[in-house]
DNA sequence: TAGATTGTTAATCGATTAACAATC
DNA sequence: TAGATTGTTAATCGATTAACAATC
């Protein structure tokens, strides 16, 4: 389980989806598999497979290949799968509202403990048994309860001071729906999910002039 | 306004973020910008810049800088953004429903013709004046009607066959949410947005024995 | 042992950065 | 003209792919 340093991004942003297809393997009752099947089916090379896996310590077996439960059990680890979370999601909108639904991430180990909202019209009212609550209280929360992801689902212009005010209070994690790039102390690691650069993007390829 | 062709995918993922940027200027009432000044407020390198520019036809001048009302207009050509999109939108829960509400889209030039879920308590409800259907009548409503973009919002068990639904009656732009990667023929097009994956990305770079 | 498949090094490819001549 | 800044080529850096010896 020894790991080597200085991962780099290419690697981590392919290994959620090492961990999805090597989970769909062990529902298949799947137990092992090679580098070579792996990449028929994930649709990177065999060998950038080897390469990747290589930079935790090596739980390959020459002429057999990886135990797909253990390789699983090692990347959820490295993903961070094994500790729980505590989220508070600010903007109870249409985003801010879907991402409280969604179970998913219930299971995978994230506890959605607050939502917070500057619409009078929505704070008291329920979201899946979390109530939400004014936007003016999120900084005392903060300062009472430890929270490990703040979740951003707010228009652009209130985007970077709700960030401050998780960045004072120890938030290191933030999930960012806002169209605008936060800007925050480096020990603070944002996720950017910009859905209209997304959909941009799409429409770009749609005009294939570019290929 | 000549274009080279090739242009890497490394370039397209950024084109928006420029766009944004640009517009944000434009806001402004900034009329010109040099690659130098634009660095410092987009981050990528001025050399970087100049560089992605030049991928389509010169509109830099020298000794100058770039016209920003000419760049965003000609960036949200390439994007596509002076054309209109008739969107349809394949399940109703939370996702599917924010991605309906969401105004901005609208303003982009997207519009969302119809929305099916398979849940007969949603069909037949409305969501911004567009009513939910049975999606046993997708097939015969995507040969009836133009369509450019699908977007699937439904379980990763399901998201197949809808896609499968959609490529067969010529819609090429797919917007998938789902947690799967989608097979389909080589002139369609698929943007993925992996919400799971996203957030695993934060906890792996949270869990910072890595970095 | 023979066959399979990894771990790892070396080669290639592509993307980013640096440098500077061209030119507004 | 002098200063600024691009367009573009060359150098560097990093990521991917190929190859093969090590070894299960």
């Amino acid at each position: 389980m020894e790991r080597k340093k200085n991962i780099s991004m290419a690697v981590i942003k392919r290994l959620p989806k090492y961990h999805r297809y090597l989970n769909e393997l062990l529902r298949n009752d799947v137990d092992r598999i090679s580098s070579k099947e792996l990449s028929e089916r994930i649709g990177f090379t065999a060998s950038q497979i080897r390469q990747d896996l290589n930079c935790f310590g090596d739980f390959g077996q020459q002429g057999y290949g990886y135990n797909v439960r253990e390789l699983s059990n090692e990347i959820g680890h490295i993903l961070g799968l094994t500790k729980e979370y505590y989220v508070v999601i600010v903007g109870a909108g249409n985003i801010g509202q879907a991402i409280a639904n969604y179970i998913n991430f219930q299971k995978l180990g994230f506890n959605i403990k607050a939502i917070f909202d500057i619409n009078p019209k929505l704070i008291g009212l329920k979201i899946r048994d979390i109530e939400i609550m004014d936007i003016d209280y999120l900084d005392d929360y903060l300062k009472d309860n430890k929270i490990d992801i703040g979740v951003l689902c707010v228009p652009a212009k209130s985007a970077q001071s709700i960030c401050d005010k998780f960045v004072k209070n120890g938030v290191n994690g933030l999930w960012n729906f806002a169209p605008v790039d936060l800007i925050v102390p480096e020990e603070v690691v944002v996720e950017n999910v910009h859905l209209s650069e997304s959909l941009l993007t799409l429409t770009c390829l749609l005009n294939g002039d570019i290929k």
